[in-house]
DNA sequence: CCTTTTATAGTCGCAGTGACTATTAAGGGG
DNA sequence: CCCCTTAATAGTCACTGCGACTATAAAAGG
C-alpha cells in the first residue's frame, strides 16, 4: 500500500551475500571467508557486506566480488540474483535483510583476504558445511539454481574461458549435476542448438595433453536453450 | 565480509511488492491499487507495504495479500519470491529496497480497498501499464517467471480451484502463454505426467454449459514436471 | 610399431509429440 | 423427437529428438 506517510517503518540493515562458484580440478568449489569476529568467529561464511548508500544490490555484489577475489575486472562475470533472506533472527545481533547472489568464475584466482584481513579460500562444495548464519542454505540454493539453469539456458559457458572445447563444456555439466554424460550425444545436442556455441574459425587445438586435439568454440549469441538440455540420471560409465 | 563491527552501515526501508495474478474471463488480471498520495498520486501501483519489525518478507507478503484481497484464508495460495529491487532512486523520497512476490489466485474476489482507503481493482494484464515506481518492470518480471514455471512445474494448478477440469487447466496455459494448444495432445501430456493431476473418484461433471461434461481432477503430489511441458518452439537469435 | 587416449562421425531403435480424425455425451431449436 | 451444435475423450500416424552404442581419426608414449 506504500503508505509511507501514514505508517512508521522499521529501518533494516541490508547486505549482499555471494556464493562464488568455480570449477577446480573437476570439482565444484566455493569461495569462503573465515570470520574474525563474533558471532560465528572462526567459522567459515560466504563473502558479503553492506550496501553502500548509493549502491544497488547488484552493484554492491560486484564490488564485493572484486574485493574478495582480487580480480581487476569482474565486469564480464555472470552474477545471478538468487533470492532475499529476511527471517528475523538470522543474524543474532540485529535485523539484517540479505540479498543473495551466485557468481560464476571461469578461472579461479588465488584469493587474498580482501579488505577485511579475514582469510579467504576455495573450498570444495561438498566440504562447505557448517557455515555461519544461514549460509548453508544460501549455498544450497545457489547450487540448485545453477544446476537448474544449466538445463534451459547457456549459463554453462559462464564457467568456461572465452574459448573452450566441447569436452570442457561437458565437464561443467557433469561436475555441477554430478552425473556422467555420453560424449557423442552431448556434442550432437550442443551443436544442434542454434546460438549456443560457435566454432573459432582459426581452427583448433588445445590441451597440452594426449589424444586428438579438440576444436575450440566460444559462447554464441543465444541466452536460452531450445529445446532444453534435460538432466537425466545416468549410471557412471567407465571413464 | 560481514564486518558489521568495523563498518558503518546505512539503514534502509524494506518493503514487499505483490503482483497478485488471477484469471478472469479467460484473461490474465492483476490486482492494482490507486495511490492517494505523492509521489505518483492517482497512479495505479502494485499492492505492498513495509516489513514489520518481526516479519520475514514472506510473512509480510502474505499479510498484505490478505489485507488487499479481503480473503479470510490465504494460507493455501501460492506465493513466489521474484527478486529484490534496490536501485537508488526507485522511490523519489527515500531509499527503499523492495522484495517482490507473485501471488496466484484461483477465484478472484471483488477487492475492497484494504486498510488504506485507496481503491483496489482487477485490471487486465495488457491494460496494466504506466504504473507507479518501477512496478511495470516488476509486473513484467512476474509474468515472465510464471510463464516459465508453467513449463517445468505444477504451478498451473495454483490458478485452479481445488477441483478442476483439464479444459480449465489448459486455459491457464493458453492464457498465460498467449498461445493455443491442441486439446487432445495437452490431455495426453498431462495425464502421462505422474503426479501432476489425479482424477476425483466420485466421477465427474461440472460447468453448467453445453457439451459433454468433463471429468474433474485435483492437483497431484508432484511439484516438478518430468518431462516439461514446453512452450511452442520459439527459435531465436536474440541480439 | 603398437597401445593408449581423446575427439569426432555415424547408426539404430524407441519414446514423446505435433497434426489430425473419430467417437461420445451433453443441450438447444425446430 | 430428431438433428445440429458444442465440448470432452479416444485413437492414428509420421516425424524427430535422444539414449545407447559402434567406428574412425589424430595425437602422445613406450
Amino acid at each position: 500500500m506504500h503508505g509511507y506517510d501514514k505508517h512508521a517503518f522499521e529501518p533494516f540493515a541490508v547486505t549482499v551475500d555471494l556464493a562464488v562458484l568455480t570449477l577446480r580440478a573437476g570439482a565444484l568449489h566455493v569461495l569462503l571467508v573465515e570470520r574474525g569476529q563474533e558471532p560465528y568467529a572462526g567459522r567459515w561464511a560466504l563473502p558479503g557486506g553492506f550496501l553502500l548508500p548509493e549502491e544497488s544490490a547488484e552493484t554492491a555484489a560486484r564490488r564485493e566480488l572484486a574485493e574478495e577475489t582480487g580480480l581487476a575486472d569482474v565486469t564480464g562475470l555472470h552474477l545471478e540474483q538468487l533470492r532475499t533472506y529476511s527471517e528475523p533472527g538470522r543474524d543474532p545481533r540485529m535485523r539484517v535483510v540479505s540479498v543473495a547472489f551466485a557468481a560464476l568464475l571461469p578461472d579461479p584466482p588465488e584469493p587474498h583476504g580482501g579488505g577485511d584481513a579475514a582469510e579467504a579460500r576455495w573450498v570444495p562444495y561438498d566440504k562447505a558445511q557448517g557455515l555461519a548464519f544461514d549460509h548453508d542454505r544460501i549455498l544450497a540454493d545457489a547450487r540448485d539454481r545453477v544446476g537448474a539453469k544449466l538445463e534451459y539456458t547457456c549459463l554453462a559457458t559462464a564457467f568456461c574461458p572465452a574459448e573452450f572445447t566441447l569436452g570442457e563444456l561437458q565437464q561443467v555439466y557433469e561436475t555441477v549435476w554430478g552425473t556422467a554424460l555420453d560424449r557423442p550425444n552431448f556434442r550432437r545436442k550442443v551443436l544442434a542448438t542454434p546460438g549456443f556455441v560457435e566454432p573459432v574459425p582459426g581452427a583448433a587445438r588445445l590441451t597440452g595433453g594426449r589424444g586428438k586435439p579438440a576444436a575450440l568454440y566460444r559462447a554464441g549469441p543465444a541466452t536460452t536453450l531450445h529445446p532444453p538440455l534435460l538432466r537425466t540420471p545416468r549410471e557412471g560409465r567407465p571413464a
